[in-house]
DNA sequence: TATTGTTATACTCTATAACTATA
DNA sequence: TATAGTTATAGAGTATAACAATA
């Protein structure tokens, strides 16, 4: 095994000119892929559109999951937390819970030691939406990892989050 | 070696209620980190940041550098070409190569073969810049990569392709 | 007919300032 | 004085339809 056409890139070295002729267009794409920034972006975007389509038939977009889960595994936390693990500004989760409460998948509860913030929520229906969509992730993870082995599948994840860790702890 | 806490997830099941108390909110983030595409945006966020800040000087963003990279690579390509190869919309990177062109990095050539088309190139400012950018580019890249073995960081790199490969081909 | 570049446009995502009510 | 939620708003990023020139 491991024989494939593997783009490398030497290491602080993106550069390339072999006649690599990837992708559909005949385009020389190894100028670009040996830079984590782009390989990252493309591996998300195949993955996103993954997501969408099969997440179509629940009406959810991948960061609306993304809110339910984190409030499911931390009931009674407040917007600002929620919103800070999503990596969203605190404005824009604002919408968002206003959707998720209006389809009637969480509740704002008022909290009672600070009655400036809002204790979240899933109601009965939020339960059972996750419960349908933990299914629907589960394939759609076994699909995209498809092509990896169960160890290179959680060798990838340890390498993304000592990246990300790396990076968000020292701040440069 | 190998000994941190690292969140891993069984495979399709992405789900977990342990008191992880991670990041600064000392919320469970445990939800998301066995899910591919919130741990690849989470990890692709640490990246822009570095990424932006380091070619703020060179008034520079992600997706400009990848264009000057790609007409580098594949000189004489054609608009949709190379807006193909970054997976933006034709029309939108009409406005980015106006940009670059007044700029003076890029120049479209009307092309003998095909006079609807414009064969694109860099100026000699644009080749200037680009070596600059591949300076910066190369410090980027080991930044990021610091926490990572350089087999670690070739593993990664292998994988994430293999993943966008495998599902850009085969259309579920 | 089909394709290249283009314009116009709309929709999402993201980011900031400023307000209110609480603390 | 500071913080949680909110409003308004502006800027990116992204997507589609339609047109002129060319094939």
């Amino acid at each position: 095994m491991m024989t494939r056409s593997e783009p490398q890139g030497p290491f602080p070295s993106p550069d390339k000119a072999e006649p690599d002729a990837a992708a559909s267009t005949g385009l020389n794409q190894g100028a670009l892929d040996s830079i984590l920034l782009f390989t990252l972006r493309k591996t998300q975007a195949v993955i996103m559109h993954d997501f969408i389509s099969r997440f179509d038939p629940l009406d959810l977009r991948p960061i609306q999951l993304g809110a339910l889960l984190l409030i499911r595994s931390n009931p009674g936390s407040r917007q600002s937390d929620i919103a800070a693990a999503l990596g969203i500004q605190r404005p824009n989760f604002v919408t968002m819970m206003d959707e998720l409460d209006r389809r009637g998948f969480t509740q704002r509860t008022t909290s009672n030691n600070d009655r400036r913030s809002y204790a979240l929520g899933l109601t009965p229906q939020g339960e059972a939406l996750v419960t349908k969509a933990l299914q629907l992730l589960a394939e759609h993870e076994t699909y995209v990892s498809a092509t990896l082995e169960p160890a290179e599948r959680r060798q990838l994840f340890v390498n993304l989050h000592r990246i990300e860790s790396g990076l968000s702890s020292g701040g440069r």
